[in-house]
Order: structure tokens, then sequence, then C-alpha cells
RNA sequence: GGGGGAAUUCCCGAGUGGCCAAAGGGGGCAGACUGUAAAUCUGUUGUCUGACGACUUCGGUGGUUCAAAUCCACCUUCCCCCA
């Protein structure tokens, strides 16, 4: 607390645009700063992008503010055109509702919600019921077509199209500042960098309608050294819900990342001291692989829980290492009638969904990227029986990296 | 409201009657090299089949034709120009 959070975040790296740099920073010295980050529940699962706020929150939250996280309910039934190249397809109420409940439960991990620490408000609450004229002619006449027309955000689109509907978007937001400026003393909103344009009509509104002043400040979007974002994968996002990306995963995840990225990361995803930080990034070559294993059993445990982070981290050293111990990888199994009398591979494989096609399985063993217990498979007509698992599993590597571990299900 | 254009396999994008499961690139996957990294090189990338081959795919629905991603009609969605 005898730093200022702000000197704590831009030493992080976090901090991508401010409003008044000095001004907020003397603020978040000075009192206890009631501030907004809004989700929109466009998914059912949170994934690292959302993390990064989080993460922010929670800072902030320590440093003795008070964070009021936005479920946007209301707003996601319209949809942010910032940083897309299309229209977002459309969610119906349910899907929202059903999405932002997921929100709020893995957002309970990582802020602490009790006792008025931190409030979690849906912005259907207001937005849902709101008159259509009325908001015109209250909130709409605030809004320069002209200036909106300028920002960042729309350029891209008036060449690719916008409709109505997400033009709209930046002045629901506006709204929520204002709303959440009038109910809760909330004087300063924070996001992603791609949030910058809807943060500031947000300001311009409250000094117009309020005649008061409020203040933005956005941080760097999660990109690798390529700019690229991350937390993608082939398979999609890398989410938070442990059913979606399963602590294993995710933990290879961040195990995996390239060198470049690493100390950004544990800067912007962890809460590793930055002197230890600094440390490892005078780490060379293999070295760098200890940096890469404190990324990812740290923010496992960050998301995940201490214990699931032991187990992805044992699991992997059990692989990657020396050992065989197959304890916590992750697991299928197969019905034993499936298996008496012997099975081919492929059928196995597709059946436990280790691969999606037959076709692929083959491309995989001619290629010589399929092994079972650690002996690479040079046919696709082999027959497993139960003969090959040794104490009732059998260990599937696909590749270098994936291993899943088959057990027989009575 | 009027006129013009577009929709292709994960993505971008070629393909304008048979030689098309469809060029090229990106991405993915696998192999070599490595440090569970990057870069590089090689192979591969609709489904089924041991293979020959068979089957499904080019926005949707019908039609023309021995034969259609390619031609026609209607529909849907999107873009551009004019108002």
């Amino acid at each position: 607390m005898s730093t200022n959070v702000f000197d704590t975040l831009k030493e992080r790296g976090f901090i991508a645009q401010t409003t008044h740099e000095d001004k907020i920073r003397e603020l978040l010295g000075s009192e206890s700063v009631t501030f907004y980050i809004g989700f929109d529940p466009t998914a059912d699962s949170l994934h690292v992008g959302h993390l990064l706020q989080l993460i922010v929150m929670s800072y902030m939250q320590k440093a003795g503010h008070r964070p009021i996280a936005i479920l946007g309910g209301g707003t996601a039934m319209v949809g942010d055109p910032s940083g897309r190249t299309d229209m977002r397809q459309m969610l119906t109420q349910e899907q929202i509702a059903h999405n932002a409940s997921c929100f709020r439960d893995q957002m309970k991990g990582l802020v602490d919600f009790s006792e008025g620490k931190a409030l979690m408000i849906d912005n259907s609450e207001w937005l849902l019921k709101l008159n259509y004229v009325s908001f015109l002619r209250d909130i709409g006449v605030h809004f320069s077509v002209n200036r909106m027309l300028t920002a960042e955000c729309f350029k891209s689109r008036l060449e690719k199209g916008l409709s109505f509907i997400e033009f709209n978007y930046m002045l629901m937001q506006s709204y929520d500042f204002l709303k959440l400026y009038q109910d809760y003393g909330c004087k300063l909103q924070l996001g992603g960098d791609d949030q910058w344009s809807n943060i500031l009509g947000g300001i311009d509104l409250i000094r117009r309608v309020e005649g008061a002043e409020a203040y933005g400040m956005t941080f760097k979007l999660l990109t690798t050294s390529e700019g690229k974002k991350m937390g993608k994968t082939q398979k999609g996002a890398v989410w938070l819900d442990p059913n979606k990306t399963s602590p294993y995963d995710f933990y290879q995840y961040w195990r995996n990342v390239d060198d470049a990225d690493v100390i950004n990361c544990l800067k912007l995803l962890t809460f590793v001291p930055m002197d230890q930080i600094e440390e490892m990034a005078t780490w060379k070559d293999a070295r760098i692989n200890d940096a890469k294993k404190v990324l990812a059993y740290e923010l496992t445990k960050i998301v995940h829980g201490e214990t699931e982070a032991e187990k992805a981290r044992s699991a992997s050293e059990a692989l990657f290492g020396q050992g065989t111990s197959s304890e916590n990888m992750p697991t299928v199994s197969i019905p034993k009638k499936e298996l008496s009398g012997g099975i081919q591979i492929l059928d196995l494989l597709v059946n436990t969904k280790l691969i999606p096609s037959k076709g692929e399985g083959k491309r995989l063993i001619q290629q010589g990227g399929l092994s079972l217990n650690n002996e690479r498979v040079e046919t696709f007509d082999k027959i497993v029986t139960e003969a090959d698992f040794k104490e009732g599993e059998l260990i599937v590597r696909k590749g270098k990296k994936s291993y899943h571990r088959v057990v027989v299900e009575e």
C-alpha cells in the first residue's frame, strides 16, 4: 500500500493510454477510488484477455480501491464493434444470461466481492428498460456523429460496413459510466486498449451531463512479440473454465509460450514481484525454460488454485522429464467390452476422441507421430489388446507434446 | 427507392461446363534440428478404404445438361455507387 498502485501498473507495463496521467496517479495515491471495468458475456467462459483485466482489478483492490465489475448483459445484446472486422453474431437473451452467470462464478475466484469490497452489477438492470425516445433526448443529444466517425474503432468498419445497432454501442457504454458515476460515485473506467474511444465517450458524457470530471485508463492488449493476440490455440481460445481448457492444457499453453513473450506475460499475468522478474529477464537460452515454468505454475495457480497447479506441474515434469508417472495426465476411458478380442488402433483413438478422424490418425502414424507406452506405432492396422495396457493403462502420445492416458472401464 | 457486385474447403483467395476434393498463401498437424522455444527444411492437410476406388463439399432451393463450384430461375445474406 505504500507504493502507488499506478506506479505498480506502470512498472509492470500494463498502461497503454491515460486521460490524465498525473491526475490519475494523484487520485489513486490519495483516496479510495471506485472504478469499473466492463465484461460483455459473449461466451460461456472468460479467457486470458479478461484475465488481464481481472489482475488489474485485483491490484487496484489490494491498493484500497473499490472495483465494480460490470457484466454486460445489456451491452452484449448489441455487441461491441471495437476491434472487429465483422459484426458479432447476435446472442439470445438466454445465452447472455447463461454466459453472465458463468462469468460471475469465475470472477469470484480472482477478486474479493465479499462485504461490498467489490461490486458486480449487470448493466441489463438499466439498459434493457431504457425508452428509446427518452434515451435519444437525454443521452443521444450529447453525441456528435461527426466525432464518432473519426474514432479509430469505427474507421475500419466504415470500409467493411457497420450496422446501426453496433454504432449505438458506444452510447450504451457511455451511459453505463454515467450511471455508475451517479449511483456509485465511480469516476474511473479501465479497460483494454480497444476500449479507449468507448471510455472517452463516457467521460465526455459525464462532463456534459454532470459537469464533472471523470477519468479513463486503458491497458495493453495481451499480444505476442509479433503482435498477434495471445491466448489462441488451434482449438480456439484458452479458457479459464477447466471444463473447456483443462488445467493441464492451460499449464502447457504457458509452458510453451515463445521465449520473447515470457517476461511480458510474467509482468502482466502473475503477481511475481518485479525484482524477481527482472532477474529472470537476464536468463538466457535453455534457462528461459525455468522462467516459463514459473509463469505456467503461477498462472495456473491464480486461475485453478494451488492444488491443480501442482498437479499440472507434476504431470508435465513426469512426461517431459525422466519419470513416467501418469497420475495427472488427461485421461480417457474405454469400455472393457470394446477391447476384448482387440481393437484397431484407429478405432481406439477415434472412439476415445483423441483424433477426429481415421484419416488424420493414419497420417499421424505414417509420419511417425504416434506412440503407445513410448513405442512408436509403425502401422495403422495395429490391434490393441489388453496386453498392451500396463497396470490397466495405456499412454498414448501424439506428436511430441500431447499425452493421454487410456484406462479400461469395467 | 434505383443501379452494380459478391457468397468457394479452418482463414484469405484462384477457379467460369468435363482434366476439380478444387491453384496459391496463411494457419494447423507430423518429421528433422533443438531447450516442451524461435527460425529453418521436409512431408501432410474433406470422409470412408490396406489399396484400386467410392462418397459428401463450392450461400439456399429448384432447373438446363450425358456432365455444373462453373449456365438459368427464385430465395437469403453482405458490399459498393446513386437518392
